[in-house]
DNA sequence: GATGAATGAGTTTTCATTCAT
DNA sequence: CATGAATGAAAACTCATTCAT
């Protein structure tokens, strides 16, 4: 946490990281306005120096924040899941989803600027990012070891490719147009479908 | 004659679409600097604007040229190939990890800003990259015709989640670092091997 | 507040007004540029873009601005004449000679730039000018009405050809050199002698 | 006369002079671009700078061409008169509307670039359009001889101000909008009555 | 802390002019 | 002579960032 750390101060920190995840969604980085943001979280221009270096650093403050709380929530939920590794890799793809549809502006931002801040933010090493795939690798090595799932392959390879796939899909689902009443849910099933049946221990190999 | 289109203007053209891919790899579309470009593609500034409208145009204008000797290139290779849809889809990932280790740059290019600019570009319906998805949703359904693949799944939404999960494993694996010797040929065996797992029809299912 | 508005502001707002009108005076609009419009204001390139929305609004607003001042002026100098339509005449001749006098620059930036403004730039309707030849036209018809004026002549096109007349001489003679004492003076005598002169509605006619 | 002289020459000159009226008539000499010159022409970019110094030259030398047109016109017209200083007067008006109606592109041209180019355009001294007030200073001149016109008066000084009316009125009337049948003969008859009246020497002064 | 007017560095784009063919 | 593709200097405009209030 910054510099202010009352109550109010906080306030105001967080409407901005609000009003910069929506603006950032909306606009994309580069296309959005400091200024946009200010207007957004109801604050003058300047005080978002107050409480954040540069454009930068709003983007990845905003970005950070919102995936720590992403990934507390998924590692609380998964904790609760009374079963085995692949019903808890049911559990994740769902609340993928579900983040998807009820944070669609969340959603958008991580999807959109996840490469451009990686990529093109200078020093910046997406430690969050790493802890997400880290969490879903978990979950593999966890079935891998209970025998469910296949031991040739490797867990962090699987992980990322779950989550490309998933990511690309959403996009193209939730993220652009409307989607018609159990579409989603079918489609999201059939993915789910194909990484369990694709990562599945056979028997018979 | 308004735009230049003789044998010597058309090299020209081409390297300045070489050099924009370039640098739009190396930097992003919206840090790139046009002038760059221009000095990337030994021209000055203007030459540029003779053979596009505008930075976004040269922007689009990459894509399509790419996207379209891609599609090109998949599709030919696809037809040489002897064997049934899974052989064929085997085929397809391999030409498409084949890209990103021979054309790194214009594979950082297509990943980085094919988000940016259907998004964020009015106006651009990216046309290139449906076909390409075509492609393979094309050979998602002779496999299924074929009795290969499991019918209880949309092929569209399998074609995207084939490219998202490639792509992203690609952009960690070979776009960001070094890769040993023999791990990529591993991991992308494996991943062809979950998704062929994944899309498989059983026969006692 | 979206474009400042209190009394600071208002101020930096007339200080370029002004300079533009000396600036583009100089050196005609097109030949002028922008940052020697805020360098003779004192201010930051930027700040003018906080003020107008373009160089083509930045004249715009400074030719209405100053029109209306004009006009102003104008309307209350011709209420205080006592004395017929004639005198009137006589009195507003005067006065568009000394604004040619006292406010060089300002007669100089409108008599350039009138024609440019109303033909080039689009959808502008030279209201402001239009107004200052409706006064002038006010003042025929009254000496119409006195009878001092002849009736078989249209009153608008008088008016242009007046302001016509005046323009091209004061431009000639106030505008570009050095007038020796006195000469002034009685070339407008004789401008205005002819006009009177020319409109006078004549017994035996 | 420029260097080229011969027969295909000189036409070419012609038509880039011709061109560069009609385009510098349509948007003014700044907006106007020398490729839309050579469009107009029918010739290439390159070869309006084998006629002409540069964009500067080829105004002023297409203003000087045209206006020894029009001196030339007027002073042979003016010589074919019979009558006094005040026919040859009413004629001059005349001319000077027809010029207007028949040439409209030249007389849009002239007056809209009249005041810029003896302006902003280093060292040019407009000798030509000297010359044009001349010849109308010298019929005023005739007629004070003559004893029609009066002689405190000073005829350069009318020879501006007729221009400058006629001029304006033109412009409003001719080059702006479609004028009805009619309309214009009896607008520049009063203007002409206007003038005449106004310069006449009456017998009881 | 909060404000928002002011700043000015940085970028795209235009277009008169050149010169190799 | 003629061409027109190429040049690159110049200018308008944007917007992240600062700092006096």
């Amino acid at each position: 946490m910054a510099s202010p750390t009352n109550r109010r101060s906080s306030d105001k920190r967080e409407r901005i990281l609000s009003a910069a995840v929506k603006v950032f969604a909306r606009n994309g980085y580069y296309n959005a306005k400091v200024s946009e943001v200010a207007r957004e979280a109801g604050v003058a221009d300047g005080t978002i120096y107050l409480y954040f270096k540069n454009k930068d650093d709003l983007l990845i403050k905003a970005f950070e924040d919102r995936m720590t709380w992403i990934n507390d929530r998924l590692r609380s939920e998964l904790a609760k899941v009374q079963g085995d590794a692949l019903d808890k890799l049911h559990r994740f793809l769902e609340l993928h989803i579900l983040l998807a549809i009820d944070e669609r502006e969340l959603a958008e931002f991580i999807t959109v600027e996840l490469r451009q801040s990686s990529k093109f933010i200078k020093e910046y090493k997406n430690q969050k990012f790493g802890e997400f795939l880290g969490l879903l690798s978990e979950v593999i090595k966890q079935g891998q070891d209970e025998g469910l799932i296949r031991h040739n392959i490797d867990r962090h390879t699987v992980s990322r490719a779950l989550f490309g796939a998933c990511d690309e899909v959403l996009l193209s689902l939730v993220l652009r147009k409307e989607v018609p009443e159990g579409v989603l849910d079918a489609r999201m099933a059939e993915l789910t479908g194909l990484f369990i049946e694709g990562l599945r221990a056979h028997r018979q190999l």
